[in-house]
DNA sequence: CTGTTTTGACCAGAG
DNA sequence: GCTCTGGTCAAAACA
């Protein structure tokens, strides 16, 4: 709650920004990015270097820029909160650590991400456009991620291109990427640790920054710590969470006042699975740790920001975001909870949690076994949708739950697929500013084909099966990076909501 | 002695 | 009101 009203996130009024730390443990190692010597490229400098490549003069090339399609702007948005949370989960291993000290400089430009929202005079009620996805590479951080040109090639963007070149692009840029960050509009920020062995086969290009590259994942994640993030915690508790295969270990920075707690669950090889922050820190990290660790000692305000504010995209920025329909799966998708209040990840763990999440990870195509010995790979679902696709996807669904968000005049409703023996279930939540927008979430997969008699108008599953046919196959959530357009009025033979993918979507609600 | 970790109990929220 | 669950407390143990 109060802790979490620190916000890293500094949101102008009328052009929020997510003020990002330069660097950290993860974003050293990509700060070098593309300009350290000898260095590969990184995986954002590919990712960038694909879509810009694909969409050079695109207006609206960063994922801000994506997401700002994806949000209303302050300025449209009449009701919008004041603040909410940008949670970002991101993988890493904790042991296959790297120099994390290295890093130096690099730009990495951490700093702050402009959410420009540049609708580009869309109008307010149009919102994210085409579903895509996106796999954020091991170590990069949401900074580099958000503030990478071209990250996202953005709604009109993939307009430019066709289905088949956005997915195929996406697919092979994603497909070469190890893991996984996800964003989520909560409170808390994830970090889920990368496989300390990949699992995958990456894609032909994979190889350059493949995971099994550790140059790309954060180090100094000590066993007996959560992780070096340069601040001190105190642990104070632990349990065994319902859904999770390790135990979940509480700490608490143990500055005087610091609200900051982060949540830690660790394999029992010691190998962190998942760090989940909650709150901002109200200081700076102790020097003495810090400025060892960083051989530089160029260690910042900004640069420990990172930690405590990586996931604090809070503000409006989130608040928005689910105003426009953006929902990020893995970290229990948007919540709109306010600035402070904790994570919540109702979406993915509030029923049936174990087999939940190993159906999740099932979905995902990643070996259930792996995934549990840190080899998971999070994927990411954001995805926005219509009303139009709410329930007709061409699946049937029951709803077997609903929530009011706070913040949220509409509730959020869960569905599940009627089909018997298919545990795949869509979470619908309206836009707090548009009810007619609304964020969907697809956990699972569809384990049958489209009822034929409800053959909807649209073309979510028959794009999520060009993607599909993109993806390697059963490799888990490599392929993550996806860019479809959805016009309604396309009528195409219902597919399964592509599973365990982010995804946007933007459509004018009709 | 101080700070941290461990761990069972307690509390609050949601269904 | 009951049950379940996640999060926190706090005393004891440990370093």
């Amino acid at each position: 709650m109060d802790e979490n009203r620190g916000l890293s996130l500094s949101v102008p009024s009328t052009r929020p920004s997510i003020t990002l730390p330069p660097r950290s443990t993860v974003e050293t190692l990509f700060a070098g990015g593309g300009s350290g010597p000898g260095a590969s490229p990184g995986p954002m400098t590919l990712v960038s270097n694909f879509f810009s490549e694909n969409d050079p003069d695109s207006d609206c090339r960063s994922f801000s820029q994506l997401l700002s399609g994806a949000m209303l702007s302050p300025a449209e948005i009449p009701d919008r909160r004041p603040s909410s949370h940008l949670d970002i989960r991101h993988s890493y291993s904790n042991k296959e650590s790297v120099n994390s000290g290295g890093g130096g400089g690099g730009g990495g430009g951490g700093g702050n991400v402009d959410f420009q929202f540049s609708n580009n005079g869309r109008p307010s009620s149009l919102v994210v456009t085409q579903p895509s996805m996106f796999t954020i590479p091991p170590g990069l951080s949401p900074a580099t991620l958000l503030d990478s040109p071209g990250f996202f090639p953005q709604t009109q963007a993939s307009l430019g291109m066709s289905h088949q070149q956005a997915l195929a692009q996406v697919t092979a840029q994603a497909s070469s990427l190890p893991q996984i960050h996800s964003f989520t509009s909560t409170a808390a920020t994830y970090h889920r640790l990368p496989p300390a062995k990949p699992d995958h086969n990456t894609a032909k290009d994979s190889s350059d920054f493949s995971n099994s590259d550790n140059r790309y994942y954060p180090s100094s994640i000590a066993v007996d710590k959560p992780a070096d993030d340069g601040y001190n915690w105190r642990k104070y508790g632990q349990k065994q969470v319902k859904g999770s295969e390790y135990p979940r270990s509480y700490y608490k920075c143990t500055h005087p006042n610091c609200p900051v707690k982060k949540q830690v669950e660790r394999s029992v090889e010691g190998q962190v699975t998942e760090i989940i922050y909650k709150g901002q820190h109200n200081h700076q990290p102790p020097q003495s740790k810090r400025g060892k660790d960083s051989s530089n000692g160029t260690s910042s305000v900004n640069e420990h920001k990172f930690e405590g504010q990586i996931g604090n995209f809070n503000h409006s920025l989130m608040k928005d975001q689910e105003s426009s329909q953006a929902t990020y799966e893995h970290s229990g998708s948007s919540d709109s909870e306010e600035v402070g209040n904790d994570v919540s990840r109702v979406d993915e763990r509030h029923e049936d949690e174990p087999q939940q999440k190993r159906r999740n990870i099932e979905a995902r195509g990643v070996d259930p076994v792996s995934s549990h010995r840190g080899v998971t790979e999070p994927r990411i679902i954001v995805q926005t949708t219509s009303e139009v696709d709410l329930l007709d996807d061409g699946y049937r669904w029951r709803k077997y739950g609903q929530k009011v968000v706070k913040g949220n005049p509409h509730p959020r409703s869960y569905y599940k697929c009627t089909s018997q023996g298919c545990n795949v279930r869509k979470h619908v939540e309206r836009a707090a500013s548009d009810p007619k927008a609304v964020i969907t979430t697809y956990e699972g997969k569809h384990t049958h084909d489209v009822p034929a008699a409800k053959n909807s108008s649209h073309n979510i599953a028959a794009n999520t099966a060009a993607a599909a046919q993109l993806q390697p196959p059963n490799h888990g959530g490599h392929s993550l990076i996806r860019r479809q357009d959805y016009p309604n009025h396309h009528q195409q033979q219902p597919q399964p909501p592509p599973s365990g993918l982010l995804q946007f979507k933007e459509e004018q609600i009709t």
